[in-house]
DNA sequence: CTTTAATTATAACAACCGGTCTACTAGTAT
DNA sequence: ATACTAGTAGACCGGTTGTTATAATTAAAG
């Protein structure tokens, strides 16, 4: 999670952004090593088997690095609805700004690789575990019962993935708006 | 090697499969060619612009295949509410039943090439609002507002994007079950 | 300095990619 | 029978893929 110090935090990096958002099978090795300015002595050193174990890395660092920022909007309010509007506007914004290095955090990877790799499968389910439990535990602090709470952090994920890719075809940051709008209908106790 | 139908169907039929559970650049023209029983020539004669444009007739077969099966789920109940309920308890038993030839419709692909591809992101785009558009009208017979209904319409595609993509990734059929007890809190008016 | 390990840089590899090309079959109309 | 055409079959191409092996470089230790 530091800066760029080792080669090693650069190449997942760089895999980490082009993994997002073009896929596992859409991005070559070569593409990876361009970008991130090394070789590919270096990336064989880090990793031995190779593409697969480094998209694992690259999910690792995508999952920590999306739950920061979960927690860091989501702390901006008390009340869920709120908070929940505030990081979904907080995505959209994004998208806004700078929508070329703007993925979908990992679904199109999971897609890809659903029924191909199994561990890379496995580190998907781990990510989406980590940003739903963050969901979870902001709705339990608000009184909702861990049934429901579950509940909807699942949808929560479910339509901010759906959400990100509607943008990502249409081009527009509307999806993800409209979605913070139904939020208050969905939280209602 | 023709079988009851004309080549070209059978290999859109195939690669739709392939596109839909594994993404555009997971798959190989070879692969589509094996699984169809047929040869590159007939797949050239076909697409004479290759497998951008095989993508996108695959894409355009998928959205009416999808179209058909959402009219006919939400047929079943006059009322919205256990309408799609029932149609995302369809997919749901679907994933239960066949999990291996189920995929996202087209999130993976649309994922891998809004950015890559503008003719395939705009036939994403189009099967969408295709989809959306069948939620929205089922919506407007009930007497939501023109407004409510696209945007409830829009919120559907979402979630059931983000849904089976957590089926996938959690190999299970609960993520849709979950979105689909929710629903009636998302519709109310 | 010398020696040794850690890291990086290339070159080569078979396998496969999407795409092209030509030969061939089968059916039809003349 | 002949000529024409729609469609099929598959070998082949240049380029790229992920991977491996080895050489060159740097850093650390004695």
């Amino acid at each position: 999670m530091t800066d760029k110090k080792n080669a090693k935090d650069i190449i997942i990096k760089a895999a980490s952004r082009l993994f997002r958002t073009r896929g596992y099978y859409g991005v070559g090795l070569n593409e990876i090593l361009k970008e991130s300015g090394t070789a590919k002595g270096s990336l064989y050193y880090y990793f031995p088997n190779g593409k697969e174990e480094l998209a694992i890395a690259a999910i690792d660092y995508t999952k920590e690095f999306v739950a920061d920022k979960i927690r860091r909007a989501l702390e901006k309010f008390e009340e869920p609805i709120q908070a929940f509007q505030a990081h979904i506007n907080d995505l959209s914004e994004e998208f806004g700004v700078h929508k070329e290095i703007f993925g979908l955090p990992i679904g199109t990877i999971a897609g890809e690789t659903s029924l191909t790799s199994e561990p890379i499968r496995l580190a998907c389910q781990s990510a989406f575990e980590c940003w739903q439990l963050i969901y979870v535990e902001k709705l339990l602090a608000s009184g909702y019962s861990e049934k429901h709470a579950k509940e909807l952090g699942l949808l929560i994920n479910a339509m901010l993935e759906g959400g990100i890719l509607l943008c990502l075809t249409t081009k527009s940051r509307e999806p993800l708006r409209i979605i913070a709008e139904q939020i208050p209908f969905l939280l209602k106790k």
